[in-house]
DNA sequence: TATTTTATGTTATAATATTAACAGGGGAGG
DNA sequence: CCTCCCCTGTTAATATTATAACATAAAATA
């Protein structure tokens, strides 16, 4: 479209499914798959057809009518709109389990963003490395955001830690914040944040197979 | 897809915010929080007092006229409502990094679940053991769904291999699928599926600082 | 070349979710 | 006891999203 700070809202919605569209995508077969058609798409993810190309309804479709889409032409539009073509640097702040695993994703290679820097306050895990970036003190974070421009920075710390981080982050200069600890932390407008608490899957999942099980005991009560 | 065990159909967003708010609750001090009103609950959140009052009207509401919330008469209900009231078990199929965080994840205690399997093909991972749970070879998967009556399966081996690990799971038995490869996988109806793409969020987070964010350079093209 | 098929872009309709408005119940304070 | 205020449950209205329907364009086929 015309206006690229985006006069009409796109539903959040949309842009999850963007993202999902992008990642199965890039994970098939590219000799295979020059072209795709929005009913096989639509197949390989469990939507309809229409949910698709009214999603890329709101950015002016990404083919002509009666061709199908080109496989490279919509990768490139999606990482575009999703705003992946511009490389991020990121750091991470807690470097326990989780924090490990996500120093290790191999996947950030290919959004574009590239790990700078990892921090923890246990003396035990500082000076060792992970993929060749070594871990920090968390004192040092203001220092490696503006030196490096991070602007992206992932909590992965407990929970009771998770807002004092999330303040430094902000203070240094970060931009969006991908906070993977259970409380949810906050911030002033102009800082996006993304609360992922990975526990919120699980009930949702639980509460579909209580509906799908049969009830172990009819009982009386709710 | 009608549900007889449910007259009327609650929406999964709501599903989505009722596990939101337990989270947050079973957060908060108690001692502090024995009752709580749907306008503190939705400032903690971020959302307004009308979404709670009306997500919790879809199961006849967890209060009366006049009194405030109960906080532990909340947190009862919500797991009831969720299924986290019945313990589970479950196995993790993948002890990669993720597969290795995810088996260290506390919080399974507090939404009842057991870990009781940890599988692998990798013979150098095959015997380690991860928090009293030995690592097995997935060809024991059947055996021990069986013998541990385990109803949940969670997938972390790399995307080539994922749609295979779920046609295991669900041919020994298990009827609920958390998938953390970043294929989506598949099964029949029945059986549960969540597929859960940390690649998403990262788009999504992505995206919304392109908004924010000045535009590098005022680009033509679209 | 005419026609059928398949595909997308667009518009219109149906379904769903959010937000607001309202009706009572209980407690505090005069 | 009465009034005021705050609270929840419920219903109604609004806004948003998903689905279906349609118009049109290219390729394939006869």
């Amino acid at each position: 479209m015309e206006n690229q700070t985006q006069k009409k809202k796109v539903p959040h919605m949309t842009i999850t499914r963007l993202a999902q569209y992008l990642n199965c995508l890039s994970l098939l077969p590219r000799e295979h798959y020059k072209e795709i058609s929005s009913k096989e798409l639509a197949e390989k993810i469990g939507l309809k057809p229409t949910v698709i190309r009214q999603d890329f309804h709101h950015f002016g479709g990404f083919g002509q009518a009666g061709y199908r889409y080109k496989v490279t032409n919509l990768i490139e539009g999606l990482e575009r709109i999703l705003g992946l073509d511009q490389k991020q640097n990121l750091i991470i702040i807690g470097v326990g389990h989780l924090g490990q695993a996500l120093a290790n994703y191999r996947n950030f290679d290919k959004l574009g963003l590239r790990l700078v820097g990892l921090f923890d306050v246990n003396p035990r895990l500082i000076g060792i490395t992970i993929r060749d970036v070594r871990v920090r003190d968390i004192d040092e974070v203001p220092t490696v955001v503006e030196r490096e421009n991070v602007h992206i920075g992932i909590i992965t710390t407990p929970a009771d830690s998770a807002q004092s981080t999330a303040n430094l982050l902000i203070e240094s200069g970060v931009k969006g914040i991908w906070n993977f600890s259970p409380m949810n932390v906050t911030g002033p407008s102009g800082i996006i944040i993304q609360n992922e608490h990975l526990s919120i899957g699980m009930m949702t999942l639980s509460y579909q197979l209580k509906q799908m099980l049969p009830p172990l005991s009819a009982s009386s009560e709710y």
